[in-house]
DNA sequence: CGACAAACGGGGGGTCCCTCCATATGTTGC
DNA sequence: GCAACATATGGAGGGACCCCCCGTTTGTCG
């Protein structure tokens, strides 16, 4: 199950370096940010970046991957009271916290470029989240919409507005309750 | 008023020409596709293609200058009976068009680069249009959605849909109506 | 401690964007 | 028609990027 081979103890450390700056400069230059910067500033040859992450995608994934763990364990676990506002404050949520970290959008957003299976993390834990909030919702939401479309919907309003939250927020909010009146 | 400034001939024809190899490739590959490639399609050196275009929002624009303006005469141009009816079919009209058009919602959502006033078009077309529909439908609008909100919202689900207008104009609807019931 | 596998990184090929400048070509007035 | 001038051209080159090859270094384990 564990996909980690035992790395020598540099090739983790490299890793790690990696990751790091990879952090750094995807929050300041979103998901496109320089791969031979990643390298340079985890003070790491490029061949060495390109040997542990073969595709801007896998690294992508693990820069992001804590970050959206932690926000689906912030779903609540049992269901409570009011299903559907609570699937509608963790879409907001969700929006909220894409649309601040850049490049996460993109990352999500994009197909499963060649990435091993077990590897398409970020994109399969939201939706797995997401499925459960659905289901106990199902009583409030519409029948047309599916967990695919809102995904798609919180990923589009976020991927359109990477660094302004609050407009994020706010088309959420308007797309959950509907436009007319 | 005009800002064509009396193109010598051979001026004129490459225009054209690299205009129309660059409608072929960003059809074919979104809104970055190689400006070098686009030259050479056109038969052109690099270096006459940015003096045309000084930057690739520049081409683009003009690429999707045309289409957008049917689109945008194909609005109703007197109020009917039913202006919210009237608002939603064409925000759908925009976003499948849009989602059709590779690259279109990309250069509608990008901010004005450095482009002369005069020549920022297709989003400042889009949105006069929609400015009058929506002042038309206010009663039927929420008050609280404003005509840019319906812009971004209609771009989002585009860019995030481009080449599937079929979930586009399903993902807009749902925004429409509210996901709840 | 020695040998082998694992990891490294410099460098090169290919592409891209963009600019400079020496050259070629429409255009216009005579 | 033709000269002279402004306009337009494109090749070359600098800088950046991505990705891979392969000779070298370095952990690890018996």
């Amino acid at each position: 199950m564990e996909s980690v081979k035992a790395l020598r103890a540099d090739g983790r450390r490299n890793r790690e370096r990696i990751v790091a700056a990879a952090m750094e400069l995807v929050a300041r230059d979103g998901a496109q940010a320089s791969l031979e910067e990643i390298a340079r500033k985890a003070e790491v040859g490029s061949a060495t970046l390109h040997r542990h992450f073969p595709s801007r995608r896998a690294l992508l994934e693990v820069v992001f991957r804590d970050g959206v763990a932690q926000l689906c364990a912030r779903a609540a676990k049992k269901p409570g009271k009011n299903p559907g506002a609570e699937l509608a404050a963790w879409l907001e949520e969700l929006t909220v916290y894409t649309a601040t970290h850049r490049g996460l959008a993109a990352a999500l957003l994009a197909g499963p470029d060649g990435l091993a299976p077990e590897e398409i993390c970020c994109t399969a834990m939201v939706r797995e989240v997401l499925d459960v909030l659905v289901k106990r919702a199902a009583a409030a939401v519409h029948t047309s919409a599916t967990t695919d479309d809102l995904m798609l919907l919180a990923n589009a309003i976020a991927v359109a507005n990477e660094n302004d939250p609050a407009t994020a927020r706010r088309l959420l909010r308007l797309a959950l309750t509907g436009i007319r009146r």
